[in-house]
DNA sequence: CGTTCAATTGATCAGCGTCAAACTAGGTGG
DNA sequence: CCACCTAGTTTGACGCTGATCAATTGAACG
């Protein structure tokens, strides 16, 4: 593993505040791979044994059921995945897959639970990410159950130009497939759902996305704190 | 704060495991309330002052946006609600609202953290309550993106027959208006989902549900543990 | 330059929400 | 004890949202 690599992990929040011989032994123990695009890393109802973090690429979360499946989260560099699961040893709730061709790092959950044990400033670290997950489920949850479709698409295009430029000029970062499975509709469907916001300014062409009044598309999206904004 | 009650709140997993005397310290500062019905006891946006544990009656947990609203969950004795909350000291993302006359303890959320934070087993149990809270709401996200109205019905009954007697006889706990929200559908049409259980031999008069024949009902409601089982 | 897969478009349909009205049950007061 | 009130529930009619199916366009890549 790359020095800049362990650096980057060490600077996440989860592992900041640790001992550092604490996070020197998690990362000696650490695995790093990298994955073609399409990889399926873990199972739904499997075991977890490893802890993972993304720190190249990008990996869907998806759940399936009966036939059907749906997109549950998109991770990005340098993020954890499934840490619940990983402290709780219980079996995942989600699958993941590479996106594109990514950079993973598996720490054994076996000890990172050791060390969650003997290493409280880690311990409270957890707490904190678990927190921030449970909250971003419910925020999710709650724009679903809430919102029609337009108005998801409104309020992620809302939150994708804060997060970037904020000027309005931004590129999905995502299949609009994908998109659409994460927020909840049809890849149709999204198609619509674009076409009927272009009375409030917006373009997507390809993948750039153009507002052309934000303050337009907010009276529309009515964006909110306690749904839209993932440091509330 | 009669003993029995202080027994009921150290015997739940979150405060089991902590030292005596910090659990002392915190019961010590703890206010208790009894409230009629339908009393809002936190709103979402607010700062989240008190953790809360319902230790009789019910409460509902719901959240609302642009004039509609949704149950997120239904809490019964004896369990607490807005763990995360208070240990980001965040503002509430859901409110909450007493459904029958309840008994609530409030614990200041400040002297929580502090707890947590000298105390390693409550910080390990806290823990385990975030996992545990965070993968009910994937649970309850996966059902709503994956199943339709119908299927989560089948499901829910499914789910409330296992906890109760298993015999497929038993009662909705809850007013079928407040079901019908916290599954994701109206009133109405939780009428019609009913209705068209019956070839499935569900039977529901008044609160009263019976299931004739359970393998029946589950060939279509297809449970499966990783969105029904709670300890999965 | 053809293959492949995503994205779009149109037509159709099912699921579910909305609205209005009738029906119930539990509680209150005469 | 009964009439009445209120609020939840059910039913029917209707319409909208969004899914499905099928066909076409578009774009990336070997």
């Amino acid at each position: 593993m790359k020095s800049s690599e362990i650096q980057e992990i060490r600077s996440l929040e989860l592992f900041s505040e640790m001992e550092g011989h604490n996070f020197d032994r998690l990362m000696r123990g650490a695995y790093i791979q990298n994955f073609p695009p399409q990889i399926e890393l873990i199972t739904e109802g499997e075991t977890s044994d490893f802890l993972h973090i993304v720190v190249a690429g990008n990996v869907e979360l998806f759940a399936a059921w009966n036939r059907r499946d749906t997109t549950m989260a998109i991770v990005r560099p340098v993020s954890t995945f499934i840490l619940a699961a990983t402290i709780k040893d219980a079996p995942y709730l989600m699958s993941a897959r590479t996106l594109e061709k990514s950079r993973v790092v598996l720490l054994r959950s076996q000890e990172v639970r050791d060390i969650f044990d003997i290493d409280n400033a880690f311990a409270r670290s957890v707490v904190n990410e678990l927190a921030q997950c449970y909250r971003a489920v419910v925020k999710s949850s709650k724009d679903i159950k809430l919102r029609t479709s337009i108005e998801r698409l409104a309020n992620y295009l809302l939150r994708q130009n804060g997060y970037t430029s904020g000027t309005g000029e931004f590129d999905l970062k995502v299949e609009k497939r994908l998109l659409a499975s994460y927020l909840g509709m049809t890849p149709e469907n999204l198609s619509r759902a674009i076409k009927s916001l272009q009375p409030y300014g917006v373009k997507i062409d390809g993948s750039h996305v153009s507002i052309q009044d934000i303050s337009d598309l907010e009276t529309l999206a009515k964006p909110t704190p306690s749904i839209d904004d993932p440091y509330h």
